[in-house]
DNA sequence: TACGTAATCTAGCGTCGCTAGTTTGTCAAC
DNA sequence: GTTGACAAACTAGCGACGCTAGATTACGTA
């Protein structure tokens, strides 16, 4: 019997639909207006069928954020071109990156910002928390003996320059020459 | 007649207070605790006291915040040593910086992460804003013709570093190995 | 057709930020 | 000393929030 696929299949969609309506209600009007009950109301169902789908709110945003890691991660393999320099490489990234953060604010504070209940760093941490981690691993590989720790610190400086241009405490219009700065920390010179 | 000075200065002293109580809440308790009627309860006042002095609850994480600015600031100057080198002056004020964030997260938060009303980069932006990066851009002068942007940067990285870890997304074990990267993008060389 | 379970709903609890409207306190003029 | 005006502080409540207990409806199975 198909009935009990078809109402698995059909709880999936109502859960793609929650999670889709949370993003777009977040990307247009802010995070803070992504409530229970608007959600319930643009899913036409009550509120404790978004209960039943997820945890808490936290965890909506959460499922949010994973996407947003999907696409962060496709978005930097997609800088690395196999015609460039292993330093276009690195540089390519690092602008990926922020283009991303500057261009989808609503998701990188998903991502990076509020409570998601996500877990790193876990034997159950999805693919997609740790692929832009690989991305970015990728080319900097060629710069570093030790690359995890190299990531971790070119991501770190990607993350701090993404959130204090963000914030309005850096100047924008001085970007590309601190993308430069970082690459002097990567490739050891300039 | 010194009445009018007397109640003046009573206000002032309420407004320590609320500011005060806001702290040490979020510190305890997180700033999801700090809530204006707990602040009222703490100040022994109603609430409509509490807006006679704050427009609203993000000016009150607000006064919090230019508060850790101040010690911040005094933190980072207390880190350069006289008798250090150039690149041991970076490499302690990066570690004060960590420092402060780490042991302090809640004003951490305040600071760069919540809502506040503060406004930088303006012709009224308070001395405690710019005093921090004031600090940075001392030790890192000596390394950079474009002081700005190589201390927004070194800024940057810390910042990321901060949050990063912070989040549990970057391995504190490595925390030191980190911070010779950044000095490597500081100095220009190993 | 009757029943038991699963799905969904209504209604509401406790809390939040914030404020309208009222009461209380204080000081100056008569 | 009484009265009136103004400032200070209070009570009470609005609308919204996350979340949930308990009632109701829909539906596959016997």
């Amino acid at each position: 019997m198909g009935i009990s696929e078809r109402k698995t299949r059909e709880r999936g969609e109502r859960e793609r639909r929650i999670v889709v309506a949370a993003r777009t209600i977040a990307e247009r009007d802010g995070w803070a207006s992504v409530t229970i009950r608007r959600l319930a109301e643009e899913i036409e169902y009550s509120q404790p069928v978004i209960y039943s789908h997820f945890e808490n709110r936290d965890q909506i945003v959460g499922a949010v954020a994973l996407e947003g890691f999907g696409e962060l991660a496709a978005m930097l393999r997609a800088a690395i071109r196999p015609s460039s320099t292993s330093k276009e490489r690195v540089e390519d990234v690092a602008a990926a990156y922020l283009d991303f953060a500057f261009a989808r604010p609503a998701m990188y504070e998903a991502m990076f910002i509020l409570p998601t209940g996500l877990r790193f760093a876990r034997s159950d941490t999805p693919a997609q928390l740790r692929d832009g981690f690989g991305a970015m691993a990728t080319v900097i590989a060629p710069f570093s003996k030790d690359v995890d720790t190299a990531t971790e610190t070119f991501w770190a400086a990607l993350h701090g320059l993404a959130e204090l241009e963000r914030h309005g405490r850096i100047r924008p219009a001085f970007r590309a020459q601190r993308i430069t700065l970082i690459m002097q920390m990567v490739s050891g010179q300039l």
